[in-house]
DNA sequence: AAATCAATGGACTTTGATGTCGATTGAATG
DNA sequence: CATTCAATCGACATCAAAGTCCATTGATTT
């Protein structure tokens, strides 16, 4: 069970811009002193995450990094797609190029089932949850 | 979502073995053919599997390898941690050093649940549940 | 004993993820 | 306008995972 790191690097960085929620924009200086991610490689991702959308930048004196939307509507699937990691991956286990339930590998009920539960919970949580502290209904 | 490549392969070797069950020996050509794993990194991957205990091996003419135990005692735990995937992984996302129910990082009780699902499915599930078909109670 | 077969082990190469760097762009400030 | 600040972008470097290769070992067959 394990992310990458870049994917968890995305995490990170928003995690803990929701949990501190400041007025002006976050710098990636100083994300990358609060998380710990290598400054350049975060700007990397952050560019990723500006344009997936999720958040927005400004550029020169004052700038920083936003959330351009409601952190109810940024769930960790939103986070993680725009890293490339895949929350509903689609290839076989098995190596099968047709893998479904109707023509099964014999690990696709197993691999379903962690596939499923993984992608419930990428989808169910989302960055506000964080903020909150608890965890989603 | 997703295993590394060698863990994939080791699920899927074992899989396939367990899934036919020969009285000869499996050799490591053969299995090589009928997972689509490259042979020689597939070598690699079963030497781990033997030194893990998981498999005995043969040398020489009619040699291959077999199971070491039971099916039954075989659980994807067992393969996943002989290739070192951690089933159950101790470090934080967030990058704390001390992060646990005590002292949590804000993504903790997320994380949490995420990775004891998997650890539970991971020692939930064994090979002759693969064999048998279906998912184990 | 010789030949063959099949696993073992180590060295090596390739590839993609990760990480670093410097130049550029765009915005704010004096 | 000049300076500074901070994101952007592309090029490059590094590292671990993945994959290849070959010589060696141990067992079997003739």
């Amino acid at each position: 069970m394990r992310f990458t790191q870049t994917a968890e690097y995305a995490l990170r960085a928003l995690t803990h811009m929701a949990t501190t929620e400041s007025d002006v924009p976050y710098r990636a200086a100083d994300l990358s002193e609060a998380t710990g991610i290598p400054i350049h490689y975060l700007s990397k991702i952050m560019r990723r995450l500006v344009s997936a959308g999720l958040l927005e930048s400004q550029k020169g004196h004052g700038g920083g990094f936003r959330f351009a939307r409601s952190l109810k509507k940024i769930r960790f699937a939103d986070v993680l797609e725009a890293v490339d990691y895949e929350t509903e991956p689609s290839t076989c286990v098995f190596g099968w190029g047709e893998c479904s339930p109707a023509n099964p590998c014999p690990l696709h009920p197993f691999w379903s089932r962690l596939k499923d539960d993984f992608a419930e919970w990428a989808h169910a949580h989302t960055l506000d949850d964080v903020r909150t502290g608890g965890l989603a209904a």
